[in-house]
DNA sequence: TTTATTAAAGATAAAAATATCCGAAATAAT
DNA sequence: ATTATTTCGGATATTTTTATCTTTAATAAA
């Protein structure tokens, strides 16, 4: 559904948003940790975050990075890093597929994305309850 | 959504499925045409097409694909090819993702694949008016 | 039986996604 | 000021997906 790369954006979202403490900022090695992901790559994705101003850096010891101090919902995030595709191209991969000029199957699918864009653009990273401290939800394993 | 081979492999099905004439068999070059996909790579997807027995093939001269004549689901089609990722593994890529052991976004897009399986398993493929050659629907441009 | 046609199968190539490595820049602490 | 720490940026490597090429096998028609 989504690729490797937004995967793992949405779980670093999560984890930074569940972690509101905000004088510290969690590291790049913290953040692999939680998430279990490789390194190097999610370095890469948290640049990208950062470009795309979801998240904030600060470099040097002591730094790292946090969310950016305003609502942010996860078709924000799905869309910094796979773009608008998920939610708007055609399934079948038509160029041009519209109610005026569908594919076979537009109006069936039509619904399945307004339901996923729905939740995508309703759900405010806020609004995930993660209880990942609690042990009620998890980022990994 | 679904891989560009999954795209190729609906599209084909859609196409085969709308000319119900018995006797003549779809070849390469004619199905390559009327869905505009690269040819040897198409070759390759319906190989995985005959080999899940979705389609029918015969060689030599005259030969090419047809249906299997029996009722089949879009969900077939997309587990043929993508296999049964899209509809059953966790959004954030977890191994185990389940009620019991939930992703924070787990109760959240529950709901979302429900109504994706649900679309692709009461789809048949004979459910789909594809309009084709009335120029009301499209599998190109 | 020979030939032309078509799918099957295996090897290879190109492109995209995923992942790593390394030096540079920033910055807090010493 | 110097040093240690941490992100940033660019280059490179690996893997997967997409795509092509070439040979073989099947088969209908001549």
């Amino acid at each position: 559904m989504f690729s490797k790369a937004c995967e793992y954006a949405l779980k670093i979202m999560i984890y930074l948003n569940s972690k509101r403490e905000d004088t510290h900022l969690a590291g790049l090695k913290e953040i692999t940790k939680a998430i279990d992901s490789p390194e190097a790559y999610t370095a890469k994705i948290l640049q990208q975050l950062v470009r795309s101003k979801l998240l904030i850096s600060l470099r040097g010891p002591s730094g790292g990075f946090k969310v950016a101090d305003r609502p942010i919902t996860l078709l924000e995030i799905v869309v910094a890093i796979d773009g608008e595709k998920i939610v708007s191209s055609c399934v079948l991969g038509l160029e041009q597929c519209s109610a005026k000029h569908p594919c076979p199957v537009h109006q069936r699918f039509v619904s399945v994305r307004d339901y996923l864009k729905g939740v995508l653009t309703t759900t405010k990273l806020s609004d995930i309850e993660s209880g990942l401290d609690e042990g009620i939800s998890f980022l990994k394993m």
